[in-house]
DNA sequence: TGAATATAATTTACATGTAAACTAATTGAG
DNA sequence: CTCAATTAGTTTACATGTAAATTATATTCA
């Protein structure tokens, strides 16, 4: 019914307030993404775009080179994109794909000296940062924000 | 010892956390990353991308057209972004873009009928999304968790 | 053994976010 | 009034995320 349909809408826009899963779900994606651009920034001050600092923090938090797609996992990240990002890091020496020989199919993606160099420099700006974003929080907050995190996150397992 | 923390695990990293508020950060951007994944598929179904949904929603919800720029600013977007987001909508007929004749640098941008039909028939999937992902949250946790994440961020004000 | 599968990466096509430069139109100070 | 500054949008250039198809290699099982 046409009249009704216009009338819910009418009234949905007049609600003072939405359901709270919805807020919930608005306050969460709207605070990871005022804190992506705020690190984001620290990470363009050296050369690198957030992706690209992760995939060299984790490369050097394993400690040895890791298969393209092991990064792509633990990133995240759905599988093509693994590739432009490696080709974009090779192309600044700051990683060296390495064919493994046993298994022809496996890319090695391994940190340069250079880029451990940049990862080890953002060490401290970065917990700067992260003072700056969650410093006025105290411990038993964030660790209740992180239990609630993980809680709603049991949905998606 | 303690038990590695969730996130630990699904990141499969061997160092731990430095500091809770790395960790939360941490949790904040990853559950925002796999609800909005999740969200986005729906939007998917219905011939949209999440950021289209918002426009429409946005214009659905003010009743009237609105200048690009004030829909810009209602998504956190940067301004350019707005362009070619609203080129794709008006491909599809789903907006329509319409001079000010009083200021000619404003350009309205105006919801069709088309995209109210899609906008409305997907309130209802969406609510159900919002049960899938949340509705094993409890309303006291609910609030808590936006109390938080309100607080958060307060430091970016 | 050999065909069917599975796996690791890449390629291609498209939507988006970010930054910087640019155009058109309006405003405001002198 | 006039010209510099401002404002609304657009364009361009690039990095990224998503999906689907493809290539090369490896594995499995009849």
């Amino acid at each position: 019914m046409a009249a009704k349909s216009r009338l819910q809408n009418e009234l949905k826009k007049n609600l003072p307030f939405i359901s709270l899963k919805e807020e919930a779900l608005l306050n969460i994606m709207r605070t990871s993404d005022q804190m992506e651009n705020r690190i984001g920034k620290t990470f363009r001050d050296f050369g690198l775009t957030a992706s690209q600092y992760n995939v060299l923090r984790i490369l050097r938090g394993a400690g040895e080179p890791l298969p393209a797609l092991e990064i792509a996992s633990r990133l995240i990240q759905v599988v093509p994109a693994i590739t432009g990002l490696v080709d974009r890091l090779e192309k600044q020496n700051l990683v060296v794909r390495k064919r493994c020989t046993e298994d022809r199919r496996v890319v090695y993606v391994e940190i340069t000296k250079k880029a451990l160099k940049i990862v080890d420099s953002l060490d401290q700006p970065l917990a700067k940062i992260q003072e700056e974003l969650l410093g006025h929080m105290n411990q038993k907050e964030l660790k209740e924000l992180i239990r609630l995190l993980e809680k709603a996150r049991e949905s998606l397992h």
